[in-house]
DNA sequence: TTAGTTTTATGATTTATATCATCATTCTAT
DNA sequence: ATAGAATGATGATATAAATCATAAAACTAA
């Protein structure tokens, strides 16, 4: 990992528009900001974050596709969620504890960072910030209590369309298909709470069926809407 | 349900020291939002929010025992969380067109609702209200990311574990014991994410090792070290 | 108190999923 | 291009949990 403070780095010319830094702070906050933030450009498969190491502060991702895990029972990794520019990891943050969670690049990323101080006074100078993180929060919590609920009255064959469905919901901008899902099995299997053995299998069914398709190794989805009937519908909304 | 605008009822002189409002308004706040509130009383069993309810504003529990629900596949009820005096509802709403989920008491209750408007004003007025509420956010979707692991990876034993423990967190305030779980086994199994016959042949097991009691349906428990240590350990923090 | 209703408990059976074992494919570095 | 390593696929088996069926206990209202 490289560190850096590059100034050509600048907030102002930042293409990434829907970060929350250039988005709601005053031009005042974010001179300070832009000075204050440290940028890490990483390769694939590079650690910008660590479970049960102290929290310094916020990272924004601003380039790249990022998994956020952590461990369970027996050291089993669970895919938390998948992140991508705009988002924001190190949630807990400013309380000053741990992570709980580890965030990997799952291709080569760009993140910028913000320690606990700096943010704390962003907040305080600029409520519209600290209102649009709560609103992203609120919309995160909604999405992982209808993760739980998943977890918990779905079947395999629906976790694994589901995970695939968020995959494309989170990476797939554009909406354009086919599209390649940047996961491989081991990190599909954690994210559907599943294990290789059955994902490999329930693969090999949607294959069957035209649902999805796969080139070399990798995961192509044709449309959504084929993946979307093989779950059961909730009682009411999502 | 009693509505009321009953001004005995005076954010001043409430008892409630937990409440957000209360804690992190300024005085001018909280005089305009005293007089705003909507105060409504309910008995046992009975809805504050309705899933699928277009979202008006912000519930803050006054007083009592509330469990917060979300149907599944095929209308199965799923037990999102428990909550308490100084708990709020709707907030997974905030942001959103309706709400994600039911709010139903569990016993009489007092709860303070502020519309969108109002509530947004404030928000506006104390960064610190806005930023206290976002760190609740932030806890609580590390619980509920917390919550969807052990779904994925505990088994039904420590499901039931789990969720009696959590009961004990979320109500026991003043940690006395022995003490009584105030959900019935539907409820229970709702909120552990299993069926109630496979809860009650672990209750029954947990009362032969001692873990529990039951005193006519009510399940207590006796103390929470025997319960967690039925719990395998996780890789690292929660 | 008693009859009827609801809630809880438990045995028998089925089913879905995890685990174990093995083989095939794809990737990587020389 | 090839060997070895890593990743993915699939069959056989074991196991945990859901479902079905029935009984017991507790609550409710006349």
């Amino acid at each position: 990992m490289i560190k850096s403070n590059n100034k050509d780095n600048d907030c102002n010319t930042c293409l990434t528009d829907d970060c929350f830094i250039k988005q709601y702070c005053d031009s005042d906050s974010l001179t300070l900001l832009n000075e204050l933030k440290n940028i890490s450009f990483y390769k694939e498969n590079q650690y910008i974050a660590y479970e049960g190491n102290p929290v310094m502060g916020l990272f924004f991702i601003q380039k790249g596709k990022v998994k956020i895990t952590s461990t369970g029972i027996e050291n089993k990794q669970h895919l938390v969620r998948l992140s991508k520019p705009g988002g924001i990891i190190g949630h807990r943050g400013l309380g000053g504890e741990r992570y709980p969670i580890s965030a990997i690049t799952l291709e080569e990323s760009t993140v910028c960072f913000f320690d606990n101080d700096t943010i704390y006074q962003s907040f305080m100078n600029n409520p519209k910030l600290t209102f649009e993180l709560m609103m992203y929060y609120s919309k995160e919590l909604r999405k992982s209590e209808a993760k739980t609920k998943s977890q918990a009255q779905m079947n395999v064959r629906e976790k694994v369309a589901d995970a695939l469905l968020s995959c494309d919901t989170v990476f797939n901008n554009e909406k354009m298909y086919p599209f390649q899902v940047p996961l491989n099995r081991s990190n599909l299997a954690d994210f559907a709470g599943i294990n290789t053995e059955q994902l490999s299998r329930i693969l090999s069914e949607f294959k069957k069926e035209n649902v999805i398709s796969v080139i070399k190794n990798t995961i192509v989805i044709i449309n959504t809407e084929s993946l979307q009937s093989l779950i059961k519908p909730f009682g009411t909304i999502e």
